[in-house]
DNA sequence: TCTAAGATGGGT
DNA sequence: CCCATCTTAGAA
């Protein structure tokens, strides 16, 4: 059974999201099914989002409505929306409330629950969460979970394995090519040659 | 292995 | 009209 130390708060709250985006390659991401079921993967690729200065984040410019007002929360907050008429994104809050900085987790390497995980999305091996849109089916995420505290009891993070800084290898995030001077920040992050990494 | 296209609905 | 995507089909 791998690690059930929840992070606290002060893990989420630093200012700097790029460390954060880092560090939380290797955390154990868990959401418990209806059932009680746990499901559970460690982290493996991840991109920070610098609300108001970054043209990629949907806080550019301190936007401010309905959906990115989750953002604005404190850090270890969870943001969820929904994109492409059909897929939700799981991210996470950091630094303190107003300053609407945000990681988003890319993909994940199965732990627990795997069954639930190929019934959830007709797939099974590789393919199980090795992208935004399908690590959210497999692990039951919708926008039920959008606010969420990650410290309370719906989904939370671990600690799980450590990675050495050696393994962990970055580059331009994927899907902002309306981002212009900001499109080649290498603000994705992930662990080298790991098998679940997206793409 | 790869590329192309369609699905599908909320945000602005 | 734009999207922080994924799947399937068909080519090679």
């Amino acid at each position: 059974m791998p690690g059930t130390r929840k992070l606290p708060r002060e893990f989420y709250t630093r200012s700097n999201v790029l460390t954060v985006a880092r560090e939380l390659l290797g955390k154990l991401l868990v959401v418990p099914a209806k059932d009680g079921t746990r499901t559970s993967g460690f982290i493996v690729e991840t991109e920070a989002y610098r609300g108001p200065q970054d043209r990629a984040s949907h806080a550019y410019g301190g936007r401010r409505t309905n959906r990115t007002e989750t953002m604005y929360g404190i850090g270890g907050t969870a943001y969820v929306y929904f994109v492409y008429g059909m897929y939700n994104q799981f991210n996470v809050v950091t630094n303190v409330n107003d300053i609407p900085h945000a990681v988003l987790i890319r993909a994940l390497e199965p732990v627990e629950g795997i069954k639930m995980m190929r019934r959830r999305r007709g797939q099974s091996d590789h393919n199980l969460t090795n992208g935004p849109g399908k690590l959210c089916i497999a692990m039951g995420i919708d926008r039920k979970l959008d606010r969420a505290d990650l410290t309370g009891k719906e989904v939370w993070l671990e600690e799980g394995q450590r990675v050495p800084r050696s393994r962990i290898v970055s580059g331009p995030r994927i899907g902002i090519d309306y981002a212009e001077d900001w499109i080649d920040r290498p603000w994705r992050f992930w662990i080298k040659n790991n098998p679940f990494v997206s793409r």
